[in-house]
Order: structure tokens, then sequence, then C-alpha cells
DNA sequence: ATGAAAGCGCTAACAA
DNA sequence: TTGTTAGCGCTTTCAT
């Protein structure tokens, strides 16, 4: 293991003193430094395999050229490509992630902001916050660059950068609508979050404006965005109405479950029930019945975080928007149809 | 932004010096103190919310409780699971992980490694090496702990963990033979990774093993483990040979790529063409035809190979087998059946 | 244009 | 049991 060479091995081997090195090897120098000099640094430095210690640098600056990256879990198909986004424009600034996985848990995200803030980030992109979260709001404050992405908390001043949930639930309710359908229910993901409270804001909204009593249609919370929370509060609402025929998802992993459970008590989707998810996270137009769905972007939406959050670096913060809504798209595929007109299952 | 509170600040609230407060807020201290010092100074850093800065502690020892893991893109669904697995051993034990992604790119490791040599990482987990990868080879000789995982570098002492792909194949090798079929073709990997050539030698061995004749069958390599690749290679296997009853694929996407390719010229699988897969990636199990498939470990590989990292870091690098094997376990799905009897191909 | 010196916050060898 | 001292490798102010 021969150490890296220092600062201090290249003065010795040029003669000049290390503060001069220093210079000679800064890229943005605005000090004045004889070209001789560079040459024979910038010479030993290669001859030698300088590497700059960052740690070090780090500890003098107070920068360490690495962000924090919040996300609920990357086992979780969407977050792959935000986090590939996100380092689409990080890394070739010089910036390294960390990511870290809160599972959802309160409390958990406590001890990752930590881990994150004790290597000593430069920022940190949040994609797990809660409505509430005192935690990452308390380091916002404190002066570290955030950024929330998907998901926002409001009134706090943070940048956030989220989908245009609003449409794209409009843009799906009236789908089911024109197909004919009137009894659509909707399956909320969990409200302690900005996108299951927003997509269910969204869903009455879109009932009101297509004239329908937005009490009368059935809504479910799932306890979690994933196959078996849909599966539950599937259940949930054909209790509350089993003449549903539209079940308008908060999510993909939702509607999954909610066609599986469909399908577990002799319902067929889209013959007997349509379905629609929200997300089109990849793979999915693989499974059947190809989920009909809202595409957001996720390498996009990723690499506009990321963006944002090295303006805040840089120290332009101000040119930061505080928010940001990315465009939506509907994807037509096969879980939709019309209502039964036989009216078999009334 | 009222900044951390540092050591000094702690001697200056209890009176005591800094390298004694350092010494009381050592969990792991060798030294003795007196009952009262290490209670008052608990004491004041509880108060001051003192958080250790790790950068001028990584500086000191030249540890940053930070490690590199590098994956060829954690978009491809089996790595996030590995990831998670990884860091549920690390993450207890007080280490980071910084991810980075190396899109199977000749030599975009070697400024990825860098990357993570210039921030002092403890150790790397590295489940991308090439056959011949002289970048990681160098920074393990240098005296770092490297782990590969999935893939491994013959001779040169790094310690690998991956899967039993001879077993593996042998398995579905098997089940294919029983089945009846005798033209068995095999949609190889890149065989510059070991997981291409590890299954292309066990596809021949398995073939012999049974009786049969390896040279004459058709075998293509794909150029990528992806949907594309298998589809290209797909297309070079049926060239080769028409009278193809069964292609056994080096992984699930190259299957996926296979069977598509195959619909595409109206082989349906599995009437008209039987298709394996490798590794059982997440949702496999809801495209069709479901494949029959190999799973292997994705999580308790991530752990284990961590469990391994960690034996390292703390010196006990002698622990360390060289060869780790995990077990895997054939899935029997819905892409195998019996060869057309009524030879409508031939 | 370059050198000297201080110091980021911590740890560790040595001294007392 | 505690204090002193030095220094990890770098940046930056000040002096020359």
């Amino acid at each position: 293991m021969n150490k890296r060479a220092t600062l201090k091995d290249i003065a010795r081997e040029t003669g000049v003193h290390v503060s001069t090195v220093s210079r000679a090897l800064d890229p943005k120098r605005d000090t004045p430094l004889s070209e001789d000099v560079v040459v024979r640094v910038r010479d030993a430095a290669e001859r030698l395999g300088y590497r700059p210690n960052r740690i070090a640098s780090s500890l003098r600056t107070r920068k360490t050229m690495t962000i924090g990256v919040v996300i609920p879990d990357i086992t979780n198909p969407i977050f792959p490509p935000i986090v590939r986004g996100i380092e689409s424009v990080m890394e070739p600034r010089g910036y390294a992630s960390i990511i870290v996985n809160t599972d959802s848990q309160r409390g958990r995200d406590k001890r990752l902001i930590e881990i994150l803030l004790d290597r000593g980030v430069d920022g940190i992109i949040h994609t797990a916050v809660l409505l509430e979260d005192p935690t990452i709001v308390k380091v916002a404050r404190s002066g570290l660059p955030v950024i929330t992405l998907n998901r926002k908390i409001e009134g706090t001043g943070i940048p956030y950068l989220i989908n245009d949930e609003e449409d794209g639930i409009r843009k799906v309710f009236s789908l089911l609508y024109n197909h004919g359908h009137r009894r659509i229910a909707h399956l909320a993901g969990p409200l302690e979050l900005s996108t299951g409270q927003l997509r269910l804001d969204a869903f009455r909204k879109a009932a009101t404006d297509m004239g329908l009593d937005s009490g009368a249609l059935a809504i479910a919370e799932a306890e979690q965005f994933d196959e078996q929370g849909g599966r539950e509060a599937t259940a949930k609402i054909l209790a509350q109405d089993p003449h549903t025929t539209a079940i308008l998802c908060a999510n993909d992993r939702l509607a999954l479950g909610a066609i599986d459970h469909c399908a577990a008590v002799g319902l067929a989707c889209p013959d007997d029930i349509s379905v629609t998810g929200f997300n089109d996270m990849p793979f999915l137009d693989m499974i059947p019945p190809r989920l009909t769905t809202v595409r957001i972007q996720q390498f996009e939406a990723g690499a506009a975080a990321a963006g944002l959050l090295v303006k805040m670096l840089s120290g332009q913060g101000g040119d930061v928007p505080g928010e940001t809504i990315l465009p939506v798209q509907l994807m037509e595929r096969d879980s939709v149809s019309a209502p039964r007109a036989d009216g078999i299952r009334s």
C-alpha cells in the first residue's frame, strides 16, 4: 500500500512551497502564478500520480462534494430511474451521492439524515418526506440546501419538484368517465404522504368537475403503496359499493393489487371492472392486463431536481423556484373498458 | 446556521482538555477516566447537541466509515435487492455506502473507482467486474479491502461471492431434457463477463453430461444482458438451427427478449418453443408466459458480501474465504413444455 | 509571484 | 487519571 502522494511531496519534488503547489493545481485559481511553476507542478503531480485528498480539503473548505439522496425504497421500481437522473447531473459536476432508504418508517429518517449530516453532505434531495416532517425542515432551516422530490412539505420554503398529480388524475378520471363509468372508486395511497393526499384531492375535484357527487363514491386508503395495500383496500371498496365499475388507483402497485384481489373474487379486469394506475413504472407494460396509467417522468425528474440543487449549491439559490411541476402523460392500455351493459354484477 | 458544537466547545464547557473530552466520548475507550469527568462530558455533549465531525476524524484515522458499491446499473431489477442486502449489514455497523453505476461501459469504471477512492472509502463491493479488470485489481493490491459479487476475477486473490451458476444451468438444462428437448440452444450473455462465460461453460458441460453433442447445439452471444440483446441473439439462434425447440438463456432479460422475438416470427412460447431464464428478477412472475428460471439469492448475496467485507474491514481478513458460492433454486413456471410432437416446425 | 503560518476538528503518542 | 503536543493534508490570509 504505497500511500498517495500529497502536496508536500510535490513541493519537495519541485522545490516550491506547498501553498504554491496548491494554487498551481487549483483549476479555478485567481492568484497569478508564473507559467514555469505551474508547468513544473502539474508535471510532478502527474508523475507522482497525485490525487487530492478530499477529506483534508473538505475539512478546510467544509465542502465534501457529496450529496445525500433520501428515498423510500430503492426496491420500488420507480426510484432507480430517479436516482440515475440525479446522478446524470451530479456526477459530471464532481458530486457523489449517498443514498439512504427510509422504508417509509417514521422516525427512521431521523437516523438516516444524521448519517448524511455526519458525512458532511453539501445538500440533500429528499423523495420520502411526510406531509409533516420536522426532521428535514430543521435541516433546511439550518441552511443546508434541500430539495424535495415527488412530495412536498407546504409552507416551509423548501423548494419542491412534483408531478402534475391533478392533471394526471383528471386525465384518467375523464377516460373512465368517457368510457361510461359513473361508479368510480378511488384506491388512495397513505394520506400522510403528499402523493396520497394530493391524488385523493384531485380525485374528488375531478369527480365534482364531471358532475358526480364525490361524497357518494367509494374511497379506501391503503396502508402502504404496495400490492398488499392494494388488495386490502380493494376489499374495502367492494364492501362499500359492490356496484363499483372502475377503480382509480393512486399508483401502479396498488392497481396491481386491486386487479389481483378482483380476480380472486371472480371479477376480471377489464371485462368486469376497470382499473387504472399511476406512475407507469418499469416493466409495467409487460404485465397483463396492461395497465392504463399516468406516466410520470422519472429520470427527468431526478435530473431536474439535481439541477435545482446544483444551483443552490453554487449560491444561486435565489434562482430556484419554490415549486416545479412536471407534466404527466396518459398511457392508455388494456385495463379500461366500458362498464358491462348487461348489469350482470348488479 | 448555528454551527455544530466541537470538542473544543465541550472542553470549554466542562473545564477539561479536548483530548480528555475525546476520550470520554469514545465508545470503546481503553484509557481510564474518572467517572465524574465522563458524566460531565457526556452531559455537556448532550446539552450542546454535539455530533462528532467525521471528516476531521477521518483525516486523522484514515477511516471514513463509508464503503463503495459498484454496480452495472441500479435500473436493472436484480440490483436493488442486492444493494438493500448490503446496507442491511453495513448500516447497523455505522457504514454508509456510495453507489456508482458503470453502465457496463469499459473504462468508465476507472473514473468511478477514483470517485470512491477520492472520498476515502474503507472498502469496495464490486458487482460489475470484467473477467479482465486491471483497475480494481490494482486497487485491491494496494491494500484496500475489495470483494466481488456475482462475478469474479480469477487468480488475483480478491475474494468473491457468486451464485452456483453451474448447478443452476444444470437444473434448467435437465428440466428441458426431461421434457423431451434435444435441440436446446444457449443464448449466452456477453462473454467478457464471468456470468456470461460461466453459464456458457456450464451449458456445454450439462449438454455433455446428458449425452448430447454440445458442439452441435446452437449458441449465440448477446451483446448486452438485456431484452434487445436477447432479441438479436435469438434471431441468430434460429438462423443457426431452425429446428431449435428450446432456448436456455443466460438471464431473464435475455429470455424476455427471446420470447419477444419468437412471437414476432410466429413462434409461441411455450407451445412452439420453450424458453428459460436465470436470476428470477422481481416482478418476473407477473409477466406471461411466466418464465421458468433459476432463482438466485439477491438480498442475501448482498448481505453475505457485506458480511465478508466487514470482516476484512475489522482486520479479520484471514477469515474470509476466497470463494463463496450461494445455492440457487429452480423455479418452474410456464415457459417450458414438451417439444411439439407433430413436427410442425420441421 | 511566492513563502510563511495558521487552522479546519479530531486522535494518539507521550508526559506528567 | 489527565494534559500537552503534534499532525492528518489541505486552503487561505497575510506578508514579502
